[in-house]
DNA sequence: ATGGTGGTCCTACCA
């Protein structure tokens, strides 16, 4: 199987990236975020004709929305809520009749990394304290998939200089912390870095506010893969398009592939 | 320390 997570930012805009990528990769599942779409202005035709006749979406007007296009069928989970708002920034579908997949959209935190200061940042860590106490109560044991826009660039070569990018939101020590948390209390793999040693720098967004993204590579991984440990050994191959930074009107973030059996 | 770009939707807000 292949899966492949993507920030699309604006799934209408970017119809015809989404098919392209389609033709490079033949993912069987795509995991988007961003899709800044209500569900009564999604583009059902157009994807179903991509070739993937069974979609879930969470959309709202202007902001966030996920979705999860798939070849195979799937049973979709209720939308809840986190935080105690409806802001579609998750959704979780069973494939196969046992692998839960589940597909987030992280708050990016606002600027200034202090949740007294900023309720933006307030907001993101609770939600990462709901994510862990989400798993920690429905995950024993069960077999699952977790992709998205997490926000957060976890290791030190996950950023382009993780000195100074220590009081950044997405890579400050309290964000961090809480990730790692949740990824241990799952004993969550790392699909990509599962491939990719630690000691590489590795990234899938790159902002607009740069006149030349590839002069510097300021880049950040704030997009991940991670799999239950009993799916470990069924890894094949996992990397990061980073090349589609280049294309003609690009999402700030790039897709991330991976393939297991 | 600052401002840089791009998305939605029409006035700011969010990234």
């Amino acid at each position: 199987m292949r899966l492949v997570t993507w920030n699309i930012n604006s799934l209408r805009l970017r119809l015809d990236l989404l098919r392209r990528l389609i033709q490079e990769e033949q993912p069987d599942v795509i995991c988007l975020q961003e899709i800044k779409v209500q569900d009564s202005e999604f583009p059902e035709e157009e994807v179903k004709g991509m070739g993937y006749p069974h979609v879930l979406r969470h959309g709202m007007k202007g902001y966030n929305g996920i979705a999860i296009l798939s070849r195979l069928p799937f049973l979709a989970n209720d939308p809840q809520n986190w935080c105690d708002k409806s802001d579609s920034r998750h959704g979780c579908v069973v494939l196969g009749g046992d692998l839960d997949l589940q597909n987030f959209y992280i708050p990016a935190g606002g600027d200034i990394p202090d949740p007294a200061k900023n309720v933006k940042f307030a907001h993101k860590l609770q939600f990462l304290d709901e994510v862990h106490a989400h798993f920690r109560k429905a995950r024993p044991g069960k077999k699952g998939i977790m992709v998205g826009d997490l926000n957060i660039a976890p290791l030190e070569h996950d950023v382009w200089s993780h000195k100074q990018l220590l009081d950044v939101v997405s890579h400050t020590p309290i964000e961090v912390e809480k990730l790692t948390a949740i990824k241990a209390a799952g004993l969550w793999v790392d699909a990509v870095r599962h491939f990719v040693p630690e000691s590489e720098k590795l990234f899938s967004w790159w902002s607009y506010r740069s006149p030349d993204w590839t002069r510097n590579d300021r880049g950040r991984r704030l997009d991940h893969i991670w799999v239950t440990p009993d799916l470990q050994k069924d890894l094949k191959a996992a990397r990061i398009r980073r090349d589609m930074r280049s294309w003609k009107q690009p999402s700030d973030h790039v897709a991330v592939v991976l393939d297991i059996a």
